[in-house]
DNA sequence: TCTGTAATTGAAAGAATTTTTCAATTAGCG
DNA sequence: CGCTAATTGAAAAATTCTTTCAATTACAGA
């Protein structure tokens, strides 16, 4: 999986650097981390850098920036997917199901063209009840 | 309207100032503003004056932050509604209709309690098209 | 209406986060 | 290998938001 993304980046021309491949060993390990997170996995590599990475990955279509309640969070941008977000503890936990209704979109009638749409769930998790 | 919030204000305790009602009455000039856009429509208020003010009345329900792709956007919390957002021009328009189909939502077995949601549809305005 | 006081304000300094610059290094092609 | 354009990262700058604290003020009670 790291591999597709290696391939992604020197088929658009970029370079395979061992900070690059770094950073996405570091994203691989755990979705929906902080900058600071990340950084920790890949001591080494320079602030700069990861900044850098992480847009290079995302103008590829590689990973993906959140931006729930509390600063930026980054994840491997694999399947569609949402997320539910605890109130209480701030765990992030994901699910596949898409409870929207395409039916019940109002904006094709208003000549909004939809390309991608994204729910975030709120509420206390089971831990925490 | 403006009334109704100051009046929140003032039965959870806090004072009526003019720098808060200056800050009210700019949000309720357009939704969706920067903090810059909120500051130029209420010159001679300080700066963090107005972050506080927003603090304030986004605990007392009056106000809501949004974390769109592009910085922080604030908005009078009035009914519950989406956003559609144009990838294109950046114009950020409103729904109330909720397409989402709770009997969908597979959370309620995982014994995640949901609160409350928010949903962004991304694509292309009717103007950008 | 006046006063006392706790709440509020805002200038200045500080913290946190992200971006720019640019000289030195390096991946990968030939 | 050797070349060169791409990449890196330290330092400085920009941006955004928060803390501090002395001065001001809203408003409850006299
Ligand atoms: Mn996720
Ligand atoms: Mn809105
Ligand atoms: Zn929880
Ligand atoms: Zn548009």
């Amino acid at each position: 999986m790291l591999e597709a993304a290696i391939g992604k980046m020197r088929g658009g021309g970029y370079k395979a650097t061992p900070q690059r491949t770094a950073v996405l060993r570091a994203l691989a390990e755990e979705q929906h981390q902080s900058l600071e997170e990340i950084r920790a996995r890949c001591p080494g590599v320079g602030l700069v850098t990861v900044y850098r990475t992480l847009d290079l990955l995302g103008e590829l279509g590689i990973v993906r920036r959140l931006d729930l309640g509390d600063g930026a969070r980054y994840e491997m941008a694999e399947d569609h997917h949402h997320h539910a977000i605890c109130e209480s503890c701030g765990d992030i936990s994901e699910f596949e199901k898409c409870p929207l209704d395409p039916t019940l979109l109002p904006l094709e009638a208003s000549d909004f063209e939809v390309r991608s749409h994204s729910l975030e769930v709120y509420g206390r998790c089971a831990a925490c009840r």
